[in-house]
DNA sequence: CCGCATGTTTGCGG
DNA sequence: CCCGCAAACATGCG
């Protein structure tokens, strides 16, 4: 559930299903989720409410009515869980009884997932070392952002402390959709590859927000749905190859992204 | 059983 | 100091 597309859809779940509603029980799970200790977690929302959310590339910021924000990263298998039954889920980490008799649990199978307490975003911001977020960004300050960036794209698109908000998946799709080899040198693209680059990163972002919030498919020119070795390239007669950078599982078409 | 999976951090080597 | 890579974390799925 993790990249900056899947975050905003869990921003708008909260929205619609969990603010102003007074927070009468609080339970908690794994040890490690939490980073302080669960006793404040728990002092802090008891009888407390969400006022508003906000963003910052994978974080999702959750104000609270008094003592700051409750701030949530998803990790790689966290989600929301908003419902009204008795039973909780088995790998809830952390459920919020309203008095309405909702329930609000974060879930989060593999527990890559953590819970932070802050009293300023930009502490937190700055604390985390979280570039601007990958949305924000017009065109002229994305090109700026490069003018200091070294080594290979792929890896630059992925740091949080460069641009928050993009991993494995879209950066993959932004580079496909760039016709720019994963590999190739943040400092040797051309101001019309990073022009590229950042008009298919914002159409990326918004194409998979608006697939997850409409629960529409990704159009069939996407790579996403072929990050498979030797899939057909949904754009040209080639093949699907998968690279390994920086640990992570690369798909890249070579006919369409020549490395240069 | 094995390999792989949307993320982050840490440690090592060049 | 910068860059790249591997491993570790924990669980589920094919």
């Amino acid at each position: 559930m993790p990249e900056l597309p899947e975050v905003a859809y869990q921003k708008i779940y909260v929205d619609s299903t969990s603010l102003h509603q007074k927070i009468v029980k609080v339970d908690l799970g794994a040890e490690k989720i939490f980073q302080s200790p669960k006793k404040d977690f728990k002092e802090v929302l008891m009888n407390n409410e969400f006022v508003s959310t906000s963003q910052i590339g994978k974080y999702l910021l959750l104000e609270m009515k008094e003592h700051g924000f409750l701030v949530i990263h998803f990790g790689m298998t966290g989600k929301m869980d908003y419902f009204q039954h008795d039973e909780i889920h088995k790998h809830a980490q952390l459920t919020l009884n309203f008095e309405n008799g909702g329930k609000l649990s974060f879930i989060c199978p593999r527990k890559f997932g953590k819970l932070f307490l802050t009293d300023s975003i930009e502490d937190f911001r700055k604390e985390k070392n979280l570039g601007p977020h990958a949305s924000d960004l017009n065109k002229v300050e994305f090109l700026e952002l490069f003018k200091r960036k070294k080594g290979s794209i792929k890896t630059a698109l992925m740091d949080q402390s460069f641009i928050a908000g993009l991993g494995n998946l879209y950066v993959d799709e932004v580079l496909y959709h760039s016709g720019i080899h994963p590999k190739s040198k943040a400092e040797k693209l051309s101001e019309d590859e990073l022009e590229k680059m950042y008009k298919n990163m914002v159409n990326v972002l918004e194409t998979v927000t608006k697939s997850k919030t409409e629960g529409t498919s990704l159009p069939e020119t996407f790579l996403r749905p072929h990050r498979t070795e030797g899939d057909d390239c949904p754009k040209c007669s080639g093949k699907i190859k998968m690279i390994k950078i920086g640990g992570r599982s690369t798909y890249f078409c070579p006919a369409c992204q020549e490395e240069k």
